[in-house]
DNA sequence: CGCCAGGTTGATTTCGCTCAAGCAATGTGG
DNA sequence: CCACATTGCTTGAGCGAAATCAACCTGGCG
């Protein structure tokens, strides 16, 4: 539960830059007004933690820069990494409206910032406003869509098709256009969380890996990727979902 | 998009004896007349199709008796059922709030009593009061949990151990209890359904079952199962999730 | 310098998929 | 009523993918 602090700076909503990409776009002046005097804004590291699975909430998060990862835990320590968030998405929203404990945790990817609206604030908006419940909804309702598919294809697709198709994501949200049809990516994952992605193994992804290598699909350095053809990795993919 | 037909009786959702379970639990006696005006009350045979995947939506469902079984396919033609829906759920919702297609398609698993309601109404009610908007909020957030859980799942356990939890979870809500720690069950699913809920081949489950009754843990006879007792089952699943 | 976390690689084994055959129950047309 | 197809399920043999166990490498850091 994020305390004000000296290195908080106060915060309007109004002026935010991802103000007409996030849920609270709904808002009118005085309202975003209104939330911004529950709003703490805050840098986290690479690898801080948001929340923890666990923590009773304390109101909802919105990515103002940066990405974060939400993990998931089961009782024996296996770890899975549900959900990638970017600038703009509200992290929290479901433990707030049954307002429970958080089930799953949230860490920065890389160096971020998030703000956190205080739950009171947020509740009174939503009580005034349907405009904005609405908008969760429509969230939410995209969420299971996204959920929905990720199942489907952990069912039905095999690791290397997963792979590939995380990949395939990670370059269009995190990629660079080098030139002509290549693209340059640094991966904010390790690869234990890729591994955990796709539910599979670390080693398993170092092979998938080394495979992608030898057919020249990509060149994998570390976390750095350099993908030659952009077409070459989309027809493997389609090569497999086709079979 | 169901049109009124001869064998349709007018609904008063006033009556119904799911009010109090189903999402319009939320709504005042007045409110309920005026959704009882855009609703459609059917039945379905077994196996019939509720709604179908591309059909644009035409408002929710609600379900009154039977069950449902909630259906995604790929470009491909793979089948998965995400999902099984019983009394008191509302179908249909996320692509009503998206106002797009159905991304999944939905069936009859048995005989069931399925009330459609109109776009317009709820809309309507849903403009004036935010309760509802709330409680659909609430579902829908549940809703992610339970696709994160099941993702996770499918991403960490073994085939055993996912057809063991979908056993369980079928026992608890199909099952009868005989005698003194024992169940039956009438599985509502055929195999090759319980095959593509835990991602797998339908053989793989045959020889699943196999296992299952030659080490006594259940005796299976085409749709029919018998648990001797329940103990040994918890006791198998626990055994695999804790290695 | 040694330690450690993260990553790669190899050997072995297990699991589950594929292909294929066979069986029982049900339906259908002659 | 029977021959025949169809559907759902089971079983077997072979194979391939991936898990497991283990060794080893590499870069960063106290």
């Amino acid at each position: 539960m994020p305390e004000r602090r000296a290195s908080d700076s106060a915060v309007s909503c109004r002026l935010c830059h991802i103000r007409h990409i996030s849920d609270w776009k709904v808002l009118r002046d005085d309202e975003l007004d209104e939330l911004s005097t529950g709003v703490i804004r805050r840098e986290y590291a690479s690898g801080e933690t948001v929340y923890s699975i666990g923590d009773t909430n304390s109101g909802v998060y919105c990515i103002s820069g940066g990405s974060v990862g939400v993990r998931k835990l089961d009782e024996q320590g296996n770890s899975v990494l549900l959900h990638l968030a970017y600038p703009g998405d509200t992290l929290g929203y479901r433990s707030f409206l049954l307002s429970g404990e958080h089930k799953t945790s949230a860490e920065a990817l890389g160096p971020t910032v998030i703000c956190h609206m205080d739950s009171r604030t947020i509740s009174a908006i939503l009580e005034r406003n349907p405009e904005l419940g609405l908008q969760f909804l429509r969230r939410a309702a995209s969420e299971i869509d996204q959920a929905h598919t990720a199942l489907m294809n952990s069912l039905t697709l095999c690791n290397r098709a997963r792979f590939l198709h995380l990949l395939l994501f990670l370059i269009k949200r995190h990629g660079r256009l080098v030139e002509d049809g290549a693209r340059f990516i640094e991966l904010p994952l390790s690869r234990r969380d890729l591994a955990s992605m796709i539910g599979t193994r670390h080693e398993t992804v170092s092979r998938i890996i080394a495979r992608l290598e030898a057919e020249g699909i990509a060149r994998f350095s570390g976390r750095r990727v350099m993908v030659p053809r952009m077409d070459a990795l989309v027809a493997e993919l389609d090569s497999h979902l086709a079979n």
